[in-house]
DNA sequence: CTGAAAGCGCTTACAG
DNA sequence: CTGAAAGCGCTTACAG
């Protein structure tokens, strides 16, 4: 035996005396004869054969791979909802192709063109905060493969969508700080690109035009979405001759790290002197002292919901596949950091 | 055109009236005609033609994708070896297929099959902690496919290999907490299954007999490789007549976490009555209050050494490979928690 | 239930 | 440089 080749399903036919058909048949629990098909089970067991899934995926005209695509994999929510899709793909024989963008248009749209080469079923993915133009996600859909956007998605690109609820989060959020007695709530805010960020901007909004509160412009910082810049906002911030008296890092717990860290640099005490809330419920909110407020948005969670939406899909009709938007309700986790009473 | 049907080398060589060869030298950049190597060009991108790379892998007999086996994907340490890994086979073309194996023997194994058929050209693993026997690893290298060890690797079998000096790295852990003036130190210990666990108590056991001080059997606690394991163990230790004045949670910083929550709970001052050393920088060992000595590792740099491992290894004629390890050390990082003078 | 044959989309020796 | 043909390993209508 050639140490180079793999068996395959002609070595066993060959080994038997019977033809190719019979044993894809057998191995693919098609109608077969029990005692042959037996016997085609043992011969591969002993032959050590695996299958080849390009061939039977080549011929069969599909795949059982799904793309993934987010800006960064070593970052816990997004690591957190790779680990739930492949929680459910495992489960149904699907294998994931994960590339980051690192956060780059270019890289995004290399990606996907691998992807698409690989022939996946199915592309997931989170948009890099780089992206403004969206004609690579339609390219995927061109080429019949289904498009399943999270968390940081086009709005404009109707396709499959699992989305967090930022705006009402964020409401609700502000209006926790606002009813702790904090009055100049400051604002860090994403690069407005992402439709995320302008949620949570507007969740920010509402909250205080439903109290009857002024919004500052000099209080809203924008692109202050990593811990330096976070930390960098808040200097500026708690050096004016008015401070606010609470900072909403809206766009991720880093930022709000950044907060917490520049707050204790000058001496202000949190939560007392200023109140701190973050976004994605990073494990290390939980140990910070004083622990932050933040928002949990079920990341683990989203992964099952969105394999799941992309396997009910799947079995339907392309008239039945519509636009479809899942939208799941982060929860406010509230801290030390805003219990000012 | 058929909306189902995408465009092939043959509906490019339809439309221009050559053959589909020319199309597939053309494409690939091998010796063609400049002037029809245009058209081609200019046709394959007016069809919207994509290359199916499972077609083009089989009649090639190779593939350019590289399967991955972890425990958790979601893990700090992991994900951050797998961005590594990425960040390096992207450069070369190559997809990733990443699976966990849920710390379980039997999803590992459906793991390795999975990525068999699909006939990856290498696999990158990390064993799972309830994996004793190592059929399934010898099985990858008997189709021929490459296969790269990382981190929890089965010693004895004989792979191309990316560790870390875990025996050094806890010898200096211990050595520097002596030096501190801690005279009982515990040892919480992981599962004695895998190897990299047996070496870092190796590594206390040198330490503590280099400085002379005995092994006290009741200081050394198995399985305490968890937050809530390593708490419970450390409640028991801190209730004994002499409790030790220092921990060393050497499986990883949750553990270390849970000696830190119940030290705080109980009292016990951290480092003046207890000193506490966790394993792995996890990004919050720095926020803790105090902050906690760990040993990095390097995870990025293991993952871009990894995958550079196998794009040396894959130029090589067969005769040439051989079982190779590289061993990174890893890096204590002394923080507050053992700062005891 | 089983065999013979065609074909998935591509690449590559072989001629010319 | 280019065409005709075979083949990668599988699956599946089509006969029987």
């Amino acid at each position: 035996m050639n140490p180079k080749k793999r068996t395959t399903i002609y070595d066993i036919a060959k080994k038997l005396g019977i033809t190719p058909s019979s044993v894809s048949r057998a191995l693919n629990d098609k109608a077969v004869n029990e005692k042959t098909k037996k016997r085609i089970l043992q011969a591969a067991k002993e032959l050590n054969y695996k299958k080849n899934s390009l061939a039977s995926n080549l011929r069969k005209g599909e795949s059982t791979t799904i793309g993934v695509v987010v800006p960064r994999i070593n970052q816990n929510f997004f690591s957190n909802v790779i680990s739930g899709i492949e929680n459910v793909s495992y489960k149904k024989g699907h294998n994931l192709i994960i590339c980051q963008s690192d956060e780059s248009y270019e890289k995004e749209k290399k990606c996907i063109n691998m992807l698409i080469n690989q022939h996946v079923n199915c592309i997931i993915m989170s948009l890099s905060v780089d992206t403004t133009d969206y004609k690579h996600l339609q390219s995927i859909m061109d080429q019949n493969i289904t498009l399943i956007q999270f968390d940081r998605v086009a709005e404009e690109v109707e396709s499959l969508k699992v989305i967090n609820d930022n705006e009402q989060a964020s409401f609700e959020a502000v209006s926790h700080m606002i009813k702790q007695g904090y009055k100049r709530i400051a604002l860090l805010e994403g690069p407005q690109t992402l439709e995320i960020f302008r949620q949570r901007k507007a969740g920010y909004l509402r909250a205080l035009e439903k109290h009857d509160i002024a919004v500052i412009d000099e209080l809203i910082r924008p692109n202050a979405w990593t811990k330096e810049l976070g930390a960098t906002a808040t200097r500026e911030l708690l050096s004016m001759p008015s401070p606010p008296d609470a900072i909403f890092a809206s766009t991720s717990d880093f930022s709000a790290l950044g907060v917490h860290e520049v707050a204790m640099e000058m001496g202000f005490k949190v939560p007392s002197q200023l109140g701190i809330c973050g976004y994605s419920n990073e494990p290390f909110t939980e140990i910070t002292s004083p622990s932050i407020t933040t928002i949990d948005q079920f990341s683990f969670q989203m992964g099952t919901t969105i394999a799941e939406l992309y396997f009910q899909e799947i079995n339907k009709s392309d008239t039945a596949k519509i636009s479809k938007v899942i939208s799941i309700k982060p929860k406010l986790i509230v801290r030390a950091s805003t219990l000012k009473e």
